[in-house]
RNA sequence: GGGGAUGUAGCUCAGUUGGUUAGAGCGCCAGCCUGUCACGCUGGAGGUCGACGGUUCGAGCCCGUUCAUCCUCGCCA
């Protein structure tokens, strides 16, 4: 053994001024030049790299030449300064090394299936599967210490504004909303399930009731529902949060404030503006066609059925009337693009559900394409002056139904964005999305349903409910979001019980329903209840972000895999019989 | 469940019109090298071309099936 303890100093904290001094240093060796007379070992831990030497004269210089990547060492020598000419000037500790007197191998590693000192891509599966080294590799380790950064800095602000910091059941019941639950099975209650949360969303509210006025938590979540690239399957994290007598003005200035403060002391990006631009979830859908709307860049969708009601196109001039919409999207500098340019963009408008892309290109030589024929020149010029088109320019055009036609034309100018944009990585375009409507159509079941969250306040309570199309009430129900990314819905909660009957009764729910599924609800908020409202920003998508990642996976310690697997773990997995038997459960025979 | 992309050495990839013994960089092993820092030089090992079937005199390449991964639609109160 080299002495008492493992080491003095970290690999990351040795300079200039720390020369003459006699250190112990632990680590894994990151990369290793061997010039035959002399030995250099670049020795990595959590906190850096710092350069060691072996003469030919240490003992163990022999032994330390073939030691391989990645296997810990640890080593005692003295620090010393290095020549003018051998200073590395990219390193924090490139004014000295250490020149080795005793060292040893604590821990000899096997040749790891991927560089860990280069950040050449690899194969995600088996990045999963060595996800130990994975994290030992310079970008994921940075990322799960921004994700620390960030957890910290919530708690230490929000603390600091007087929220309090409280836990909610993992096990817990299964609810009539929302996504596909995990199911426990219970042991004491035969053919009985716990379902983990998909949010404490009720306990949250239950917790205003009981008075701790400001709550937060960084949550986890689980839904069983299918991995995208910005969603985990399985569970995530949210910071989760709810306040009393506020109001929906209140707890955008409390994100607002947050996500400045930490965005200022954590990274180097910019907000683009402040306070964040409300959009109302009507204009988000007919501007951006998208209530989750990238607003770093314009091409905006403009509304032309009432000019293409003056022509004869009959494909376009019937679609101004309520319900209808025809929107217009200009894409600049594309004239002169091949024709497989329109065709790869109508195919995919067409593979989002579009009957067809109708387009016009302002060439030098005059508009041109497909539906120009059908269109006169006076129409064409208002077209031109609606949309601000100029010359080398395209506009396309979906229409149909108003909402299905929004998202389609929404996902074509996400789609001629990402071809078209050059995006800042520094900026953060917040906005939220308000004024979300309270109920919507069902046209599966040809019945009225809530759209979003049924303990949302109705915008005009009561009144609204009572007196107003079902379908035009709005509700105190907004998302916030950044950079096209959705990081939260949050709502200011009915904490009413006689509106609560009567919002069910419209989606059809009579009292007796209502007592049944969210009895506790309904019971606690008859005994006092403040009007209260919260919000749960995505944890790992506000990392993401933070991080420039385009996967959630790469903020996350253990990430599943798309098909909500484990690679490292092997989960999910078998059970023995004596597991099920102790649960009362049997397996089908799924192969038939 | 649907659509798209990918699959060749441990890793990242190239592989022409179907034609001899499937290549490169990195890594690995051995040797050389006293100032490198992505050290350098020499040599070597390493391949069921995802799997199965078919077409062909001949398949990494063409066809069919299938598996895996990623992206996406559905789904995500």
């Amino acid at each position: 053994m080299l002495g008492s303890k493992y080491r003095t100093h970290n690999c990351g904290e040795l300079v200039k001024g720390d020369v003459g001094k006699e250190v112990l240093l632990g680590g894994w060796v990151h990369r290793k030049r061997d010039h035959g007379g002399v030995l250099f070992i670049d020795m990595r831990d959590h906190y850096g790299i710092t350069q060691v030497v072996l003469n030919p004269d240490c003992k163990c210089y022999a032994e330390f030449q073939h030691v391989r990547t990645e296997s810990v060492i640890l080593i005692q020598g003295k620090v010393i300064s290095r020549a003018d000419d051998a200073i590395n000037s990219k390193m924090k500790t490139g004014d000295i090394e250490v020149v080795v007197e005793d060292a040893q191998i604590e821990s000899v590693a096997d040749v790891t299936p991927f560089m860990i000192s280069s950040d050449e891509k690899v194969n995600e599966e088996l990045r999963l599967k060595y996800r130990f080294l994975d994290l030992r590799r310079e970008s994921l380790h940075n990322n799960l210490m921004m994700r620390s950064r960030v957890i910290s800095f919530i708690r230490k602000h929000l603390s600091d504004k007087g929220f309090t910091e409280m836990q909610t059941p993992i096990l817990t019941s299964s609810s009539p909303e929302g996504a596909r639950d995990y199911l426990v099975p219970s042991r004491v209650h035969p053919g009985q399930f716990y379902a983990l949360p998909q949010a404490p969303q009720q306990f949250k509210q239950l917790l205003m009731v009981s008075g701790f006025d400001k709550y937060f938590q960084i949550a986890p979540c689980f839904r069983d529902e299918d991995a995208r690239a910005d969603r985990s399957p399985g569970e995530f994290y949210q910071l989760d949060m709810e306040m009393s007598f506020i109001q929906q003005d209140d707890l955008f200035a409390q994100l607002e404030e947050l996500f400045l403060e930490m965005t200022t002391a954590l990274t180097d990006k910019k907000i683009t503006q402040m306070p964040f631009p409300r959009i109302t979830y009507k204009d988000a859908m007919n501007k951006y066609g998208s209530d989750k709307p990238d607003i770093r860049y314009g091409m905006e969708l403009m509304e032309v059925a009432d000019i293409f009601a003056k022509g004869s196109f009959k494909a376009f001039s019937s679609l101004n009337e309520k319900g209808k919409a025809l929107k217009a999207l200009v894409v600049k500098e594309t004239a002169g693009e091949p024709r497989s340019f329109f065709d790869k963009a109508e195919a995919h408008a067409k593979e989002n559900g579009a009957m067809g892309l109708g387009y016009i290109v302002f060439k030098e030589t005059g508009p041109k394409g497909p539906i120009v024929k059908f269109l006169d020149d006076a129409l064409i010029q208002e077209l031109k002056e609606r949309c601000a088109i100029e010359e080398g320019d395209t506009v396309f055009f979906g229409g149909g139904e108003w909402l299905k036609t929004c998202e389609i034309m929404g996902r074509m100018r996400t789609y001629f964005a990402e071809k078209k944009v050059e995006f800042d990585s520094k900026e953060m375009a917040f906005c939220w999305i308000v004024d979300f409507p309270m109920y919507e159509y069902n046209e599966d079941d040809k019945k009225i349903d809530f759209s979003h969250n049924p303990f949302s306040m109705p915008q005009g309570g009561m009144d609204a409910l009572l007196n107003k199309d079902p379908l035009d009430i709005l509700a105190y129900q907004y998302d916030i979001v950044c950079n096209g990314i959705e990081l939260s819905s949050g709502a200011i909660r009915n904490h009413k019980p006689e509106v609560m009957y009567k919002a069910f009764e419209i989606v059809g729910y009579d009292q007796a329903f209502v007592d049944d599924k969210f009895g506790h609800m309904i019971n606690a908020f008859k005994f006092g209840a403040p009007p209260h409202g919260g919000i749960a920003p995505g944890l790992d998508r506000i990392v993401m972000l933070y991080c420039d990642e385009p996967s959630i996976r790469e903020v996350i310690a253990f990430p599943m895999n798309g098909k909500a697997q484990d690679l490292m773990m092997s989960a999910p997995g078998s059970v023995t019989p004596e597991q099920l038997k102790e649960l009362s459960i049997k397996i089908l025979d799924t192969e038939l």
